[in-house]
DNA sequence: TCCCTCTCAGGGAGCGCTCCCTCGAACCCC
DNA sequence: GGGGTTCGAGGGAGCGCTCCCTGAGAGGGA
């Protein structure tokens, strides 16, 4: 491959500008008790010889790295090829940090030899902090991610809310109005597929229902899904056949409710005639369904960003409280 | 936050296990050249201190940092909230990349500002290697970091493909396919909708349309679009503004296509019987419109994790040859 | 027995940067 | 004009690791 030409050193600028290393050390770092001459003449060095800081050495010697990991849990198999929810996620926060001038490393913690190499190089020092996103209730990684000394943050509060700030969702009230918008349109046989059972999210979105239902006297139906179109898929299916005289169904997210529409296409249930559908999520696919998908918004984006956030702001001492978004119902067609 | 232990160091490891720090970095290293009971020593030294390299200080010394950038464009305005290539692209390639020990830093690409960063964080050595995603043809940035001594691949080829490797699907092929599947259906005036025209994968898809279409002696309407959904709708509105008899179209992506498919239904089209429609790329929720999608498969996790080989492959000095990935016409509903 | 070779452990000079400390010069106030 | 401040430049000791080089000891051949 190309020349590695070997590039200019500190030290090479403050010889060509005729100063000190310390000098030109503080030109570069932008100190402000620096002579106008001497800054000059550094940054005429600088541009000379094309000098560009080796971040590692600084590392080394500031024992900071300026780098963020965003760890995201990664599905044992390759289950989920296009997750609306890692671009969406990853994308936003990465921007936010980015911003901030911050180095963003990623990391998939999936089987336990890469969740052994997460903790790895979180404990070899290689970042300043960390942003958890969508973990599992048994992972074990927050807990010792926690306790590395680092800030920590995490994207949807974890099954431990205490190891570490959070920024989520209104699940309970997003999936409560939800469930009452079904109600209120008289639908009687409400059934829901909820997420896995082992995420916060899943649990909220899900006893929301139960007590929604509980409160005006109904009885729930349930079937459980992963949040993905295929689990609604067949979960739908699952619920067709426990109570063939549902006429309403609340999907813990948009994916697994596009799951649920194509099995009522296939068994000829019309939407929302038959039976009405609301999703979670407000995904950019939620407005292509046919009918189009009644959901609850919640900006996985915004989300993303506030944690991103949330943990710059840890950096400055700012606050560690969990910050909890608004959701909306936004009606459309499909209930 | 947490208590910042200071972490024992190679040296700290040394004094404890009563050998020298060559001694203890051999070993650590994996060198054979070690005496089994100096390596005892030191492995059980390192164990009761908790010993953990510092990657930083090893990354100075060796001038090797172990880590690769996956460089990703980022659209400008957060227009693509869910992208099922960001997802699957970036996931395929972690993966890989990660299996072989190496640590990702993710860089988006977007406004001039990151494309300054990128650039820089390049340059400063950060990184071993890149790999490149979707980059559009007017991108000053790939030929930047092709200049800068480090092993670089493409995911896609370049609108300058000898800039770098890269490893690309057979968009030709596909798309040839794609429209004389709707021709061998005796549909008479095919339409495509394209995605954006300065990024190779487009104009492969767009040219193999235009050739099928003139060797067959009929005529070829088109519109522009840009890999999303909403893209996809409205240049469907315009084409059957242009054209209220055409009898199929071919949509440069299955997002495009999903947007094309509302427009159609909107107007009172049904699919397949009054317009065909194909899709390219055969992402998940292609299975779950209605109707199905027929689309060409191109799966971008393969493709991702082959570029990551093929990148991993440069290190070992293995072949820099472009490498095109097969495609194929799965048939479903919509044509 | 002597010399040469070979194997391995230890010593220590960097890698490029930061940051504390020293020290000269300029500046001030009575 | 003297003593005290202030300000800013330079010197140099690390940061934790790698890797070259030295040298001790073992082994082998004649």
């Amino acid at each position: 491959m190309g020349e590695n030409v070997k590039r200019p050193t500190l030290e090479a600028v403050a010889v060509r500008a005729g100063v000190s290393k310390s000098s030109v050390s503080r030109v570069v770092n932008g100190e402000t008790t620096v002579a106008p001459e001497i800054r000059d003449l550094v940054l005429h060095a600088v541009r000379e010889l094309g000098y560009v800081p080796n971040s590692t050495a600084r590392n080394l010697a500031t024992k900071r790295t300026n780098t963020i990991a965003i760890i995201i849990s990664d599905p044992p198999a390759g289950l989920v090829s296009d997750d609306p929810m890692f671009s969406a996620v990853v994308r936003a926060a990465s921007r936010e940090l980015e911003a901030a001038g911050k180095q963003v490393a990623l990391m998939l913690a999936g089987s336990p030899e890469s969740q052994r190499r997460v903790e790895q190089y979180v404990a070899a020092g290689h970042v300043d902090g960390a942003l958890l996103v969508s973990m599992h209730g048994a992972d074990p990684l927050p807990a010792l991610i926690a306790r590395m000394g680092i800030p920590v943050v995490s994207h949807g509060r974890l099954a431990a809310p205490w190891l570490m700030p959070y920024v989520d969702n209104d699940n309970l009230g997003g999936a409560a109005q939800a469930v009452r918008h079904l109600l209120d349109q008289g639908r009687r046989r409400i059934a829901t597929i909820s997420g896995p059972l082992d995420m916060p999210a899943a649990q909220d979105r899900l006893s929301a229902y139960r007590d929604v239902l509980k409160d005006s006297g109904r009885r729930s139906i349930m079937a459980v899904g992963d949040f993905t179109r295929v689990s609604g898929a067949d979960a739908m299916g699952q619920l067709l056949e426990d109570d063939p005289g549902l006429d309403a169904v609340f999907a813990a997210n948009d994916l697994i409710a596009i799951g649920a529409l194509r099995t009522l296409r296939r068994s000829g249930r019309r939407v929302p005639d038959d039976v009405a559908v609301v999703g979670f999520d407000d995904i950019e696919a939620a407005l292509y369904t046919d009918p189009a998908l009644t959901t609850v918004r919640s900006s996985m984006g915004d989300q993303a960003a506030a944690t991103a956030r949330l943990l710059l702001g840890l950096f400055d001492g700012g606050p560690a409280d969990p910050v909890i978004m608004p959701t909306g119902l936004v009606v459309r067609e499909s209930a």
